[in-house]
DNA sequence: CGCCTTTGACCTGCGC
DNA sequence: GCGCAGGTCAAAGGCG
């Protein structure tokens, strides 16, 4: 609100009330009625002196009219906020079922014998994963060299069956949970097992939930807020880097299986690099809504583009935008279909600063699901359109250097 | 007391 | 098989 705008208002206000509100009102948003309103107020009183009653009550009906306008427009404002919100949780759910009903259709066509075992096999992958992870659990306990000095020890192998299920009973249950409410996604605790002698499109599907976000932006602030709880389960020096690589996951649900990795870049560091795995299995807030999202929408671009391999996404009527560059994420591990959000340059063509308002390129974040396979260039756009015009995207937990993320300047690139 | 960070040890995949 | 590098685990300690 312009508090110095006030004597202005008072002193400099137009003999025409209505142009001073219409104006007023292409300049602010309907939400700033109160500041027309003791305008038009003082503008009143002033007139009061000056005209006849006529005219008093002309001004007056135009008064009331031009309050009630905005008072409607206030209204429908309140309005479409809400259908925004509403319309936000219902594409999410949407998203989920879309996913899952896609998933099993692929799995309809490449595996006719319903109620096979194999289907079952198919069907139960997280828990066969999840299984296996429990053995593998099972394997280094076996494979501990030493005790350790720090480390508690793991169950001996002959309590396994029931001790180690119990205690990563959680888990299981993170599992079934993440099978029938995000079918999206991989349950990331399984992400080092291999499910032996998956169709191709099974693979498609792993790489697809596996798929990764790499965001890289200009901040000073050690991590980029964005609307999540983070709890740093480890940090390593990577090789070629001076600076640390934390690793961070998800606490804003049990088992939630998002992790993301923060590393500041080697050439610059003012540079933060984060990346993202995973698909949250809770809902989120709207802060964090655009980053769900753009992970969600990364996964299924390299869904539809991975018949074969991320390198053929063009033939599938993706083609990343002309400013798009191929970018070296620190993050090397085993060739993961990666996304790069690059914040930190201007593309071409654009204009460095724009301000456009947030809503309308919100609601482009919010297009169907179903579009996916169709419209994946403007996925893109919409992907870097929902983040840089998110404001809570830049804000940093309590830090007060917040990253610098430039409207409209991203680079969007798959590797 | 619960949650978080730190940090050394361990696991795993990959290249040689 | 071995070594390396990336990723994860979990004890210990700090903090509110
Ligand atoms: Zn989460």
């Amino acid at each position: 609100m312009g508090d110095t705008g006030r004597s202005k208002e008072v002193d400099f206000l137009p003999r025409d009330g209505t142009a001073e509100i219409d104006s007023q009102r292409r300049r602010d948003a309907p939400w700033t009625n109160k500041r027309i309103r003791s305008v038009t107020r003082l503008h009143l009183r002033t007139v009061n002196y000056e005209i006849g009653g006529e005219e008093r009550a002309r001004s007056d009906l135009q008064l009331t009219t031009l309050q009630d306008e905005l008072s409607r427009l206030s209204e429908e404002n309140r309005r479409l906020k809400g259908m925004v919100e509403k319309v936000t949780k219902d594409y999410s759910a949407l998203k989920c079922q879309f996913f899952l009903v896609k998933q099993q259709n692929t799995k309809e066509n490449s595996q006719p014998k319903i109620g096979s075992l194999h289907e079952d096999f198919e069907d139960r992958k997280p828990l066969v994963a999840q299984a296996r992870m429990i053995h593998s659990s099972v394997h280094r306990g076996k494979r501990r060299r030493r005790p350790l000095r720090r480390r508690r020890q793991r169950p001996s192998p002959s309590l396994t069956n029931s001790a180690d299920t119990a205690s990563k009973g959680h888990q299981l249950t993170a599992a079934k949970r993440h099978l029938s409410f995000d079918g999206l996604s991989y349950d990331a605790l399984s992400e080092n097992d291999k499910i032996p002698n998956v169709a191709n499109d099974g693979a498609a599907e792993m790489r697809c939930r596996r798929a990764r976000v790499c965001v890289r932006a200009v901040s000073e602030a050690p991590l980029i807020s964005d609307g999540c709880q983070w709890r740093k389960y480890g940090q390593k020096m990577a090789k070629g880097n001076p600076c640390p690589r934390a690793y961070y996951r998800c606490t804003m649900a049990a088992g939630c299986p998002v992790r993301k990795q923060v590393q500041r870049s080697a050439e610059d560091r003012t540079i933060l690099v984060t990346t993202y795995e995973g698909s949250h299995n809770h809902p989120l807030p709207p802060a964090a809504a655009a980053m769900a999202s753009t992970t969600s929408a990364a996964a299924a671009m390299l869904l539809s583009g991975s018949s074969t391999s991320s390198e053929t996404l063009p033939a599938t009527g993706f083609y990343p935008p002309s400013y798009a560059t191929t970018m070296a994420t620190p993050l090397t591990r085993r060739a993961l279909p990666t996304i790069t959000l690059d914040l930190t340059q201007p593309p071409n063509g654009l204009m460095p600063f724009q301000h456009t308002p947030c809503l309308p390129q919100k609601r482009l974040e919010f297009l169907p699901a179903v579009q996916f396979d169709h419209q994946q260039s403007s996925i893109v756009e919409t992907i870097t359109s929902a983040i840089t015009a998110d404001p809570n995207f830049t804000a940093s937990k309590g830090v007060p250097e917040s990253p610098q993320i430039p409207q409209s300047c991203t680079t969007f690139s798959t590797n």
